[in-house]
DNA sequence: TCTTAATGTTACAGAAATATTACAAATTAA
DNA sequence: TTAATTTGTAATATTTCTGTAACATTAAGA
């Protein structure tokens, strides 16, 4: 389940572009373009997060801070300010009122929303799940669990943190080499041989009774997820 | 076991969905839709809170409130308050009537769900309990007691604590110098080791017979309730 | 088809991580 | 105060994981 996110800022065209963009990620959002309205409207959607514009029209984003953080219902909402470029004391004041991080714009909606994900983490852990998916392959980061077709699989730390590369970037061939530096903490010297018994044993664990091979061997290349 | 709360409000639209959310919330809940029958379902009814909204078509809520005081069965029943904005002089009158607290439409059911907890942990702390529930464990924080099925499980403060925290995310998997960090009191130094005795210790506790264990250890990255 | 290089498979010993136990010091209760 | 409980650590036992080597199989070009 994601959560409900609520924006303040008065430019209806950033309003309009986060807003679609949140839902295609299935987050719930609700906006306002002032202050005062803003601020109602916020109390009676209790989001799970408030992404803030820092110069309103009507009211500044730190008095819009101050309100929040004095109501015992959303003290601990978390807040990310959206702040022009160049304000730097703005985003010091911020960061005072009790702000959760900042982002400048103009900003890509990749990095806010890897921002908004960062900061739910670690206030409601519940309303991000945190889980990569290939297929019918899903490997949960925050539970640390692996499961294929809804079935969960066992794996031995090594082949846990070498699944979860080859999902950060399904289809990519990676060769041994690569592997290694990623997979393994660094400075460690291992065989580049070591890693096909590794990929070995990846396989046996997540290929369940008649499903087809997720991980492709590509000679003389490396392997990759499908 | 939570408590029963009786609501005389003559808006529909707000009965319904504070009725629905409390019941939700595992509330008994009953209402009407005005003072003069209200008052009489309410004292057949014995609810533990009353929600009383001050302007009613027929009865102020002022009448409906010395009634009630004036009834030794219901002397000292809780009474929230629903007042429109602005009604400030009402407000005061309200609270010199004996009412013990009041939330100012439009509000938001959070708001009304922790003023509603509050007043009635003064009065009535039975009925609220503030417990952490997952399957068939439950930890209730103002008793500061654990029960597995039903069963009362002992446990040394340390452990308590450490279910509490694994309580509040269960399923996420939290590395040991996490959970110290939020489990033993800042600033403490203690082996990381040492943790596993405890995850022992509450192991030991909480795993009553025929029942599955609930602490998954999760090699090379921590422990998770299940 | 033969050759060869690359990959697959297996077994195993050592390493690493966790479980368990016992105990002494510290804290709390009686 | 004494007794009882709780805590942290170290020592030991147990489990699981890792890397490698040896051997098997496969693919592709000559």
């Amino acid at each position: 389940m994601k959560g409900k996110i609520f924006i303040i800022e008065d430019e209806a065209s950033i309003v309009q572009l986060i807003q679609h963009n949140l839902e295609k990620e299935g987050f719930v959002v609700s906006s306002s373009l002032n202050g005062n309205e803003g601020l109602k409207e916020l109390k009676k959607f209790e989001p799970n997060l408030l992404l803030l514009d820092w110069m309103l029209p009507d009211l500044s984003g730190i008095d819009i801070c101050k309100n929040i953080r004095r109501d015992s219902n959303f003290k601990s909402l978390p807040i990310i300010m959206l702040t022009a470029k160049g304000e730097e004391e703005d985003k010091i004041k911020g960061l005072e009122s009790g702000v959760d991080d900042y982002v400048t714009k103009p900003f890509s909606f990749n990095e806010l929303s890897a921002r908004i994900k960062a900061v739910l983490r670690r206030s409601d852990p519940k309303v991000v799940a945190n889980e990569l998916i290939f297929e019918d392959l899903k490997l949960d980061r925050t539970e640390k669990r692996v499961f294929r077709s809804d079935k969960e699989i066992q794996l031995g730390p090594t082949e846990f943190r070498l699944l979860e590369f080859f999902l950060t970037n399904p289809k990519r061939v990676y060769s041994r080499d690569q592997i290694l530096e990623t997979v393994w903490p660094n400075n460690v010297n291992v065989e580049s041989r070591t890693i096909d018994v590794h990929i070995r044993r990846l396989r046996q664990s997540i290929n369940i009774e008649g499903k087809k091979e997720l991980i492709r061997t590509v000679r003389a290349a490396g392997y990759s997820l499908i």
